[in-house]
DNA sequence: CCTTTTTATGTCACGACGTGATATAGTCGA
DNA sequence: TCGACTATATCACGTCGTGACATAAAAAGG
């Protein structure tokens, strides 16, 4: 799949799948991911394990993660070059949604 | 339906939501809405009619805006007091994530 | 040693959501 | 009058996150 369609598919990006990928800037499984949202949300996002297990596959599928090791109880995934395009398209629209809740914030204040 | 209802069932909100619902601090119709948001994301974010109006009907319901004015050709709407409540949770969650964002782009730079 | 907790992955049904097509109709300028 | 724009509504479709359920190995604790 080239990049073109997959800007359209994954941007704008759920907060889930944005954290997902966040994680992968280092190599990591499933349930690593997990516990390193609950960290950097400080238990805010408690990511269900359907929604990992079922995202990871998907997004291995589309080349925006690989597999890096594959453990007898671990299967250790990390962001593909695509996957970082992605991450730099998103970054940019949420800079822009940060823009406009600051703009709006200060309408009422 | 009461504050902590919806704001499970609001936040994390959508981008559509969340620009519905900004859109909405200055009394404004569907047609209006999705104008607006064309300009103030510069012609990135264009809503289809079925989201503009499925979610203006369904936030009525939910007390998150209210009817303002009712022309013959535009129903006005405009947020109420939850709807404000709603936005400042979203706007801590968008803070958050840009946060991260911004943590992410260091990391590889 | 046995039991409980934690780690770890997978599948499935469910409800919610945004999209785009389709339909309808009034307004306004050329 | 005729097309472009304004304005709302509904529907099928695909996608997504959630939570329940299932399975099982490892670690911790008594």
């Amino acid at each position: 799949m080239d990049i073109q369609k997959l800007l359209k598919k994954y941007v704008p990006m759920t907060e889930t799948a944005f954290y997902i990928l966040l994680s992968l800037t280092e190599p990591r499984h499933g349930y690593g991911i997990i516990k390193h949202v609950e960290e950097i949300t400080v238990g805010r996002l408690s990511l269900g394990s359907g929604t990992i297990y079922g995202t990871l596959t998907k997004m291995q599928k589309d080349g925006v993660i690989t597999v890096f090791a594959d453990e007898q109880r671990k299967t250790v995934y990390e962001i593909t070059d695509a996957g970082k395009q992605l991450m730099q398209a998103e970054i940019r629209r949420i800079k822009e949604v940060h823009h406009n809740a600051i703009a709006f914030e200060e309408g009422f204040s």
